[in-house]
RNA sequence: GCGGUUGUAGCUCAGUCGGUUAGAGUACCGGCCUGUCACGCCGGGGGUCGCGGGUUCGAGCCCCGUCAACCGCGCCA
């Protein structure tokens, strides 16, 4: 007796199979009816096969009313194509199947979102009707991806010697710097879980009680405004964390499942093996990031010097405060005006003054370079000889400059580092390039001028306890981030595993130490306890992907994603909850103002 | 919360300087077609031009307000 769906995929038959009688199952993908002949192209998970049927055939006049996107099974007879009737697009074009029986399995309305062609449409549509959208090649072609990315970092953590274990998703607010989703108690009215953030606390405390090398494919929450590679509510980590290690035993157990991944992903690109380590600070100096793309070779300087009593007052009149800089952003084959006065508008669109550049040329009376630009003619030909010889650069390149408090402008000269970079085609295409950004510093200054953790509180502070006797800002700890093409995938800190340093790590941004015991006490009690000294980092599975199958959007590689405003356009989340649920809450919405 | 862009047929878009009955492609419906694989040809139905107000003899277009989506900033280890 056949089976009561399908005998094969729609990627399975081949000449192998002619003259077998087969039955198949699928979406309608494109029908191209001939009148006398009409043909289908019937697609499922695995692949396409084109099903057809002549007048001949008892039901033509069913095979007819068919439209894009039914479900269908279909009878036949698989024959081989003739010469030149093969379809090398498809790996069963050599084949197609006459149809004898079809029974509608599923009819669909008119599409509001067409599954064929790689067309573009808003998200608002692809987002309302997802499972459609994930029909299309690209989106699908991204799960599978998805799926098989983790399969492989699973496969290689376990190789690695790690071991993985669940923690709680309802569990205690843990005030990271993220904002909690919170879940009301029913059976303590007025207090609330909270969705962890991380399953930070959770595998520190795996440590302590005496397991190593733990790791974990977790959910993590954070309600916190999206952005295009980061999505509201959830996301996942590659979460892991290890005993007695120092930062070097992190990095050597966690790049090669990394590169292992990029590698076995990569379809031709190539991965970069040589992971440069980059202090913090370097990274904000020459690339204005703590993220950088390191496919662009533009390096940022200081030339504050060469501007400081120069005849340029408003670089000069700067410096004279306490912190500022001035800064080049080298720009080689960037010497047209066109091109500075273009990248001098993006810096005014990202909210700076501007920025002054100079370009060198061929100087008109032929007598070799001669530097534009209004900056030159203000410092003077000596000062911009020195700045050029500074900066390596040479007739047909430009530089800009930036100055002020490095704060301020950093950021923005990061994307206009960037922006030259691709602008100038010097980013190369095609590989992936890592760096571990380290020695971030512990403490920063917030908008008030207070102390507070700049990442991480539960980080080592290089130095120890000594360190924080000094100046806070001053602090580095072992914390770590990698960047790859621009992105930030990973974060992670050899851990403070000793409750005097926590508290005074803790006093310094000011939180008392009958907070810390509130806020962390389960954790510091277990430090109390016996606690090998650990570290480990989290990887965003998410980001990877989205590398990994070159898209910028991060709702390309999640299967259900919220939109910009953290709903769930197909689900309808959120919404409102049931009186008898708030009820049993006992809870009651302030209406808004 | 702030800034930018966008909003016209089921879907993707065009729409000139403010001017007659708002168009195209695709999808849908009907007809023709026996080798297509983005099949082709003929015909048809389909519109609260996001919403509200204003200016004007006349608004898809100009003005004011408002809503929504996306991108960015703030925020986010």
């Amino acid at each position: 007796m056949m089976h009561a769906y399908r005998t094969h995929t729609c990627a399975e038959l081949n000449t192998d199979h002619a003259g077998q009688s087969v039955r198949l199952s699928g979406w309608v993908h494109r029908v191209r009816d001939h009148g006398g002949v009409l043909f289908i192209d019937l697609r499922d998970h695995y692949g396409v096969t084109q099903v057809l049927c002549d007048p001949d055939s008892p039901v033509f006049a069913a095979v007819e009313a068919v439209r894009s996107e039914w479900v269908i099974r279909v009878d036949g007879v698989v024959k081989a194509r003739a010469e030149g009737l093969v379809n090398p697009k498809i790996p069963t074009g050599a084949i197609e199947v006459y149809i004898r029986d079809i029974e509608v399995l599923g009819p669909a309305e008119e599409l509001p979102l067409p599954v064929f062609g790689d067309q573009d449409y808003p998200e608002e549509t692809r987002l309302s009707y997802r499972f459609l959208d994930l029909r299309r090649d690209s989106l699908h072609a991204n799960m599978m991806l998805r799926s098989n990315v983790v399969r492989s970092m699973r496969g290689r953590m376990w190789d690695a010697g790690f071991t993985e274990f669940q923690t709680p998703i309802i569990t205690a607010s843990s005030p990271e710097g993220a904002r909690d989703f919170l879940v009301p108690s029913r059976l303590h009215p007025g207090k609330f879980y909270a969705l962890p953030q991380a399953p930070q606390q959770f595998k520190q405390l795996i440590m302590v009680a005496g397991f190593d090398r733990y790791f974990q494919i977790a959910p993590c929450f954070r309600d916190e405004d999206p952005r295009a590679d980061r999505s509201p509510t959830d996301f996942y980590q590659l979460d892991v964390e290890m005993s007695f290690v120092s930062q070097d035993d992190v990095f050597a157990a966690v790049q090669p499942v990394i590169q292992g991944v990029f590698e076995e992903f990569a379809e031709g690109r190539r991965v970069d093996p040589d992971w440069e380590r980059i202090s913090y600070a370097d990274s904000a100096l020459w690339y204005g990031t703590d993220k950088p793309d390191l496919r662009n070779p533009i390096r940022m300087q200081v030339v504050s010097e060469h501007f400081a009593g120069s005849g340029f007052a408003i670089f000069a009149k700067l410096l004279e405060n306490e912190g500022a800089e001035i800064r080049a952003i080298p720009a080689p084959g960037g010497g047209s005006r066109k091109f500075c006065d273009r990248m001098n508008a993006f810096a005014q669109k990202e909210g700076l003054p501007g920025m002054g550049y100079i370009f060198w040329r061929e100087a008109e009376d032929g007598s070799g370079m001669e530097a534009a630009g209004p900056l030159a003619k203000n410092i003077g030909p000596e000062r911009t000889e020195a700045i050029r010889q500074q900066l390596g650069l040479g007739v047909g390149d430009a530089a800009f400059f930036l100055g002020g408090k490095p704060e301020q402008f950093e950021a923005v000269a990061g994307r206009a580092r960037n922006e030259i970079g691709r602008e100038l085609g010097l980013t190369e295409e095609g590989v992936f390039k890592f760096a571990w950004i380290v020695d971030f510093p512990m403490y920063e200054k917030d908008d008030e001028g207070r102390i507070d953790f700049s990442h991480n509180p539960f980080s080592m502070p290089k130095g120890g306890m000594e360190a924080l006797s000094g100046d806070p800002l001053k602090v580095l700890g072992y914390q770590y981030d990698l960047a790859c093409n621009g992105y930030e995938i990973i974060s992670g800190a050899i851990r403070n595993h000793k409750p005097e340093i926590m508290f005074k790590a803790f006093e310094l941004a000011g939180y008392g130490k009958d907070e810390v015991e509130k806020r962390f006490g389960g954790m510091v009690k277990a430090f109390r306890y016996g606690a090998p000294p650990h570290g480990g980092c989290a990887a965003g599975i998410d980001r990877l992907v989205m590398l990994l199958a070159d898209t910028a959007n991060i709702r390309e590689v999640i299967m259900f994603p919220m939109n910009q405003r953290a709903e769930d356009l197909m689900m309808g989340a959120p919404s409102e909850p049931t009186n008898e649920q708030m009820r049993e809450l006992r809870l009651r919405v302030v209406p808004k103002e």
